[in-house]
DNA sequence: AAAGCAGCGTGATAAATGTCAATAAATAAA
DNA sequence: TTTATTTATTGACATTTATCACGCTGCTTT
């Protein structure tokens, strides 16, 4: 199995060389290339993905046609439309990759699997969900209440490995931001820290 | 056991008469008066409520002191801080009484009791899970891609229970909006619909 | 009835953000 | 290197939203 996947079960989960052999008989590895998708509108994410390399975002298309970015993916996350995923809905969103990438795919029904059967695996999941959450609230919350320049900063320090590396653009998306706007609230952000000698 | 809560208890997870007995050996019943607090900042959320009469609010004091409302609960709501739930860590917001209000409360332990012992009630919390995670991801585009306006549409049409019920500037608040943007925006709203005969 | 309070509406003005258009800078492709 | 292509910046202006101040209404409480 692909290493980085292996690390991640070993740390996260604490799993046994049995239950990583388990993992592994369930597990699929894909390769998708730049601006290819992984998902797109419509099909139900019936499939969970872990990122081993490369970058992705997940978007929906706002009835004008603008895209708007809910959530970015890089190496070690978890990636799907975990919505369509969890009600077997049809997806309303796209999942794009942004670099050529390298996934572990594991498959609804092998999921919900190894959750029955490995307690390992359940309750690291069941830590991740909780964050998960925890992770919604804040971000609402910031959206209600905290002003546009506060947000940028926010996702900068939480964010770090993922801001450098991907367009401006498309954090301004993720923000509700016009790039315009961001580009020149990071302006004043440099003035403002340049004034803090 | 509260008659509203054994009716929700059926009809949402299918419980019987045995089950619906075990749920009641550890639930309890409390009032709460108007303006009081079920939960303040700092305790940690080892309940979740089941609202039997009357309204909530749940919300986040920020650093300026202002309240920012992040959810709204009426009968047949459960209400609590599942971050500080789920995390066992102190909760950030406070849930306050909109009403005199009545509850059945299950600490915790019961609760995670519940879900590994009885199927039908795991069953039916999950599927409360997933609707909630989806409202979230519905909430977070809302917010990051919607005017104002449409977002207040959206609001009323989709809570009309709780619009009618609870004063305009905590909608506002739930919105991320000042009362008297809101109220600017349900007079145009007004001019708009008259226009459309 | 009078006083107090909570909620809502409105005007004037300021601040934040969006839109459009043009250009510069950075990166990838030829 | 040269040419395309993508990404970022900037100016001028329009729109949206916030802020502050005030008054109105309806409901309690006295």
């Amino acid at each position: 199995m692909v290493q980085p996947f292996v690390q991640y079960l070993r740390e996260k989960g604490g799993l046994t060389p049995a239950e990583l052999d388990a993992v592994a008989s369930v597990s699929t590895f894909k390769k998708i290339r730049k601006n290819q998708y992984l998902l797109e509108e419509g099909q139900i994410s019936d499939f969970i993905g872990f990122v081993v390399k490369g970058s992705f975002r997940l978007f929906r298309v706002g009835e004008d046609g603008q895209e708007h970015i809910m959530r970015f993916a890089i190496e070690n996350w978890w990636i799907a439309d975990f919505a369509s995923f969890m009600n077997g809905q049809p997806s309303k969103c796209y999942i794009e990759a942004l670099e050529n990438s390298e996934l572990v795919i594991i498959t609804k029904d092998h999921w919900n699997g190894l959750l029955e059967t490995m307690p390992n695996f359940k309750h690291m999941i069941d830590m991740l969900t909780a964050r998960n959450f925890e992770a919604h609230q804040n971000r609402i919350y910031s959206n209600i209440s905290e002003s546009a320049e506060i947000r940028y900063e926010n996702f900068v320090s939480k964010f770090p490995t993922i801001y450098n590396r991907i367009p401006l653009y498309m954090i301004a998306s993720f923000l509700g931001l016009t790039r315009e706007t961001l580009s020149r609230i990071r302006k004043q952000a440099v003035k403002k820290s340049s004034t803090d000698l």
